[in-house]
DNA sequence: GCGCTTTAATAACGCGCGTTACTTCCGTGT
DNA sequence: ACACGGAAGTAACGCGCGTTATTAAAGCGC
């Protein structure tokens, strides 16, 4: 019964019930700029809507005031650490702003991708956030070009779409850096399949610190992985077998999936962490490097603040706002932990 | 221009464009039965929804059509391993079936979730999903009983509203049983907090399992943990300083964090695994199961076919059927690896 | 030729709301 | 006395579409 006087209750049953016309209801709920609405005549009406339970319909106000308040957001999967990152970060600032997100997964499959599309914008999206889970290049299908699209954690070959990306240079620099500070000179660096940006970037960020700290580069102390724990732990038994006095006192790791790999080649041969050799980690990938015994150092790529910028970045393009930046890298910070 | 062409785009200039009324491209749009359109018209209409790029708007159609196509999923936190299974279990079916899902995270905050539930009812969802991220009995917010609710991986104390849990039970005998097949009989637990259902559940199939087997009970075998590593560590470290031929051949583990733990006290004995122990996990959160060395066998908590089966109750109750049950638990699936 | 059914298509209403333009009432100044 | 301006409130239109009459044309039997 209730249930069903509320899903049909409307403005004009609040205005009959205040004594009023429909057009004040929708002023005062709209705070309406100059309308004179004395403060009784508002009492009134916020004291029968709230008697009668009113709430307003969301879809016909859109369709009235031509703006859906819909964002999209497309993600590659939704399962796995990092797109529910983005869709916190990203959520957060919308639904602050009463802007929702209509959120899909792709599946990594186009044709997935394209039918989200679609029905994205059958929904009117005034924008789109489309997100991957690693770094890379992407190309849109044409119909994203409908709307103001924003590219999360990957950018388009033709360098047409504003994108947000983590400053890997950054990030590789701050890794080495605080394994310097710890005193080591000795690092190796189990890299990522060095033709992703990810690795490109942060083994820039390697050299730039030790060419800082003044130690002559030393080529076999990196080597390149696969992204998984099995690889790194090959990798890591090849630099830890190196004679004594120029095997490598510190590791940084692609990710903390190689971390866990790096740590059972360490533990293996007795070596202590980080006594005897201290690691440090990527992505932050919260239950693995929370976990890790002892827990891992390792930098964080900012997902949630890459979602927020997007949705700062959809807003204004939404409103015809230019954008200051057409690209913007954010900072992946250091998390302290107990591994270096 | 493009842009603003395809956004201004209305049925009536589909009609136009095709030398038809409005009322006769809606017929075509959703295939109106009775209505006779002749193969040539519907042609020329279909050809000049493609030509022009046209779309019909959703938020108008739900308008007109008084269904929203919106099913509401409210969980804790979008970010970690189960809530991205459940969007994506809830997402696929629902998308088929042309229904969207308006997505929201509490953070465990009453007012976010009494917001977020406000905001779903102004868009008029016709079902709710309401999903946490570990079994446990809840309280909802009055407001929910406006729509159609299904509670998953949760239960109502009152237990008016329908669920859908995961079988712990199952679960417990599962793991336990596979062990049993193995050889083992004397079976470690390490249990996660008693008092939660997971723990109650679980332990209850352990039981049963072994008194199958005829193997008699050894309450010492069980141990109660907090769902950490490390308590998970101290835990197996006291089961496997049992003296000799007292101490467990196998550890069956509250969750895969806690199997970490356990690898890490295994391992520091020199003890081999699944040679000299084995392992079983709970909830095989990839990060850790897939990963660790050797990769873990554990068992799976069904989120995705929770929030798949959650739209498929939801779906009956706003088409205003009854449920055949109101409580339903689903199988958690062994994942073979090579820990046992 | 006339009624009658079927086919093809449309005019018109309403969904719930934002918004514009308009009306009514009242106090003020001259 | 009158014009005038602002305060308070409302009628009416339109957003884009689903749907229900209703109309117009075409076919058919006699």
């Amino acid at each position: 019964m209730a249930t069903n006087k509320s899903q049909r209750l409307t403005m004009s049953d609040v205005a009959r019930h205040a004594g009023v016309s429909r057009t004040t209801v929708s002023f005062v709920l709209n705070d309406k700029p100059g309308a004179a609405i004395p403060d009784e005549t508002r009492r009134r009406i916020l004291e029968a809507i709230d008697e009668l339970g009113y709430r307003p319909n969301a879809g016909a106000r859109a369709l009235a005031a031509n703006r859906s308040g819909w964002f999209g957001l497309i993600t590659e999967i939704v399962t796995g650490p990092f797109a529910g990152e983005v869709i916190t970060g990203a959520q957060s600032r919308a639904w602050g702003d009463r802007r929702f997100l209509l959120i899909a997964a792709s599946e990594g499959d186009p044709a997935q991708e394209a039918a989200a599309l679609d029905q994205m914008l059958e929904h009117r999206v005034e924008g789109l956030l489309y997100a991957t889970t690693w770094h890379r290049a992407v190309t849109l299908p044409k119909a994203a070009r409908e709307v103001p699209t924003v590219l999360v954690n990957c950018y388009d070959a033709e360098g047409e779409l504003p994108c947000i990306l983590p400053d890997e240079v950054s990030g590789g620099y701050k890794a080495t850096r605080r394994l310097l500070d710890a005193g080591h000179t000795r690092i190796g660096f189990i890299n990522l399949d060095p033709a992703i940006p990810a690795a490109i970037g942060r083994r820039e960020g390697y050299e730039r610190a030790l060419r800082e700290a003044g130690i002559t580069r030393d080529p076999s102390l990196v080597v390149p992985g696969w992204a998984t724990a099995d690889s790194a732990y090959t990798a890591a038994c090849e630099l830890l077998d190196r004679p004594a006095g120029d095997r490598p006192t510190a590791l940084f790791c692609g990710n903390d999936r190689m971390a866990m790999g790096a740590y059972d080649a360490i533990k293996e041969r007795g070596l202590r962490i980080p006594h005897d050799v201290a690691v440090v980690g990527f992505d932050n990938q919260e239950l693995i490097a929370a976990y890790l015994r002892p827990k891992l150092t390792t930098l964080a790529l900012p997902f949630e603040a890459m979602g927020t910028k997007g949705i700062d970045m959809l807003a204004a393009l939404a409103a015809g706002q230019p954008l200051d930046t057409h690209r913007v890298t954010l900072d992946c910070p250091l998390l302290e932990r107990s591994s270096v």
